[in-house]
RNA sequence: CGGGGCGUAGCGCAGCCCGGUAGCGCACCUGCCUUGGGCGCAGGGGGUCGCAGGUUCGAAUCCUGUCGCCCCGACCA
């Protein structure tokens, strides 16, 4: 490509409206412009990374036996209210209306779409397994999109379904998407981890989050030395409990005004994991009441996959008070027997005595006991690790880092096969239903995430795999016709030879030029200019080490071709 | 949804408090000049100041509403 015809907009200062740096530099090196919150377009230079990325996911895919179809954007709201998620997705599901009145979805994700083609067409063991992706266009309605590519309401995404006879079935291609995710990321040089990880609406069990390490990242990551890792929404954290205590009988203690964890454990003189923290949420019409220890946060992830993936809401301060009879800040489960669902978190314990909310306004009470005090309903791991919880496996003190989430595997079962009635017979003929699993990928992200990852001062650093170009000619002064010429047969051999290049030909002067190569990123450039022609060379500069080599003019297209080949092999190994 | 900030030329911003002919830098166009890290000089084009009402002789500026964008938070009692 010639730079003089490219439409590349190159910017020299920062956009006013972007806060990270993937972000900054995408609109700096003209590869991304904003239409709306959310909403991008792709300028040549972001296109052709996103195709290159899109790219080595297919190869990957292809390689694992998965094929690739297309599905619609748009989907009748019938599929969705056939597995419930019409109702339980939530805000997030873009939602339109024909010229009929018919309500429509534009995907967020395609599992009713991909299970409907295949319940269509599957009807005997001998039909499975299969594995479908594709690589399309995501919508969600996010609360707050932000940091451009990063959480987009329209995004580019890979998405894989599979299909099985059993679960060892789907384990076998659960574990070969897995290993080919690493393959991916390691193409698109990506530094990563694999975490366990909540699924969320998407729904299942088993599931792993691959995560970009990055300080920027919106998630949290606890690991330990032993090899585990998690997601917060889902790590589990190990815990001592602590030494039985004789009863005491139940007592009420004024507690005015005091409302908050803190103010009441200041109050009263306890310790705040002395205190049970209740609250109160509605799963669809249910109310639930979540007592957690004071010390410690409610997972909201953690209490809707023990609800079964409802999705939950907090109560208001008018439903509160009619469920328990109490206002705000003075919640507790002593008294709601047979009144409300209530879960309490796993690290509570029997046989300890707690304070708890009173249920009237300024009353709280002491020595609560589980089971004389409390009915409990259920018992669940409710909350959140926290920096210096320990490993569940080993017991180590847990590291917590942050991470943007690029891909997420889940083994899903029969959660939508089951509703939707994908079924197929067995050897046996016996009706079975069909197993599944799905894979996604956030095709932009990685965009975002690779450069989040990969940048200087001056712009961006492309890993070979993924660069928009691999080459980036540079002739200091192209009106010299020594120089010109010079650059126009690097540039025609080095095409011939199949490397991508892209040419600066325009009449700029050196310092505009560098500064366009440095915040463009392309990881080879060439430099010709009078001096170094004056000595019969031209100089080669890595865009990561900016180490310079010198080489003869006649040797460097092949000095070239052997750089960018040797960049690709290594990549791909 | 709550709190905060911002909407003035393609981009980054000043002007607004204190109403009176809309500015700066970059980018863009023309000419000259220059060519190894965002050259220089001269000339030039481009904005109904987000939108709608209101106050006023007069509104970018004051008031009301509305839309959009960004940041923080989103209920942890």
């Amino acid at each position: 490509m010639r730079l003089s015809q490219a439409f590349l907009p190159t910017l020299k200062e920062d956009p006013a409206d972007a806060e990270l740096v993937s972000h900054k530099l995408m609109v700096r090196a003209g590869m991304l412009r904003k239409h709306a919150a959310g909403i991008y377009s792709l300028l040549p230079i972001g296109w052709r990374v996103t195709r290159k990325v899109a790219q080595i996911v297919r190869e990957e895919m292809d390689r694992t036996g998965a094929q690739e179809v297309l599905l619609p954007i748009m989907m009748p709201s019938e599929l969705w209210k056939e597995t419930g998620r019409w109702e339980k997705y939530g805000k997030e599901l873009f939602r339109q209306r024909d010229r009929h009145d018919r309500d429509y979805v534009l995907g967020p994700t395609h599992e009713e779409a991909i299970t409907d083609l295949v319940r269509n067409h599957v009807r005997s063991y001998r039909d499975l397994p299969q594995n479908l992706y594709q690589i399309g266009v995501k919508f969600r309605d996010e609360i707050r999109p932000r940091f451009g590519l990063m959480r987009a309401r329209e995004f580019l995404m890979k998405d894989a379904y599979s299909f099985h006879v059993d679960d060892a079935q789907l384990h076998e291609t659960y574990e070969r998407m897995h290993a080919a995710y690493t393959t991916i990321f390691r193409r698109c040089g990506l530094t990563f981890v694999v975490v366990e990880a909540d699924s969320g609406a998407i729904g299942g069990d088993v599931n792993h989050e691959f995560m970009v390490t990055a300080d920027s990242g919106e998630a949290e990551i606890f690991a330990s030395g032993c090899g585990y890792a998690a997601s917060a929404e889902s790590a589990k954290f190990a815990w001592t409990p602590q030494a039985e205590e004789p009863a005491a009988p139940m007592a009420e203690r004024e507690t005015p005004e005091k409302r908050t964890v803190e103010e009441v454990a200041a109050f009263l003189d306890v310790s705040a994991d002395r205190l049970l923290k209740s609250l109160v949420f509605y799963a669809e019409e249910e109310p639930i009441l979540a007592i957690v220890p004071g010390n410690r946060e409610l997972n909201e992830a953690k209490l809707a996959r023990h609800l079964g993936g409802a999705p939950l809401r907090l109560a208001t301060a008018p439903e509160i008070e009619r469920l328990t009879g109490g206002p705000l800040g003075f919640t507790g489960p002593v008294g709601l027997a047979g009144k409300i669902r209530t879960i309490v978190d796993a690290t509570i314990q029997e046989g300890r005595n707690y304070v708890a909310g009173g249920n009237r306004k300024d009353l709280h009470l002491q020595n609560v006991r589980l089971g004389r005090d409390v009915v409990v309903s259920e018992r669940a791991d409710l909350t959140t690790a926290k920096a210096g919880d320990r490993c569940p496996r080993c017991g180590e003190v847990m590291v917590v880092s942050r991470g943007i989430e690029v891909g997420h595997v889940f083994k899903l079962g029969t959660k939508y096969s089951e509703s939707m009635a994908a079924r197929f017979l067995d050897a046996e003929g016996t009706e079975r239903t069909i197993v599944m699993g799905c894979y996604g990928i956030g095709v932009t992200r990685i965009v975002a995430a690779a450069i989040e990852q990969s940048n200087d001062e001056n712009g961006i650093i492309w890993p070979m795999p993924i660069a928009p170009y691999h080459v980036h000619v540079v002739p200091v002064n192209f009106k010299e016709s020594r120089t010109r010429d010079t650059a126009e047969d690097l540039y025609k051999a080095l095409m011939s030879a199949g490397i991508e290049v892209l040419l600066d030909d325009r009449d700029e002067r050196p310092g505009a030029k560098f500064k366009d190569a440095d915040l463009l990123g392309i990881p080879l450039r060439v430099t010709i200019g009078e001096k170094g022609l004056a000595d019969g060379i031209v100089e080669l500069r890595d865009r990561k080490t900016s180490a310079v080599a010198r080489v003869p003019v006649g040797d460097a297209a092949t000095a070239v071709i052997a750089r960018v080949r040797e960049a690709l092999t290594t990549a791909t190994s």
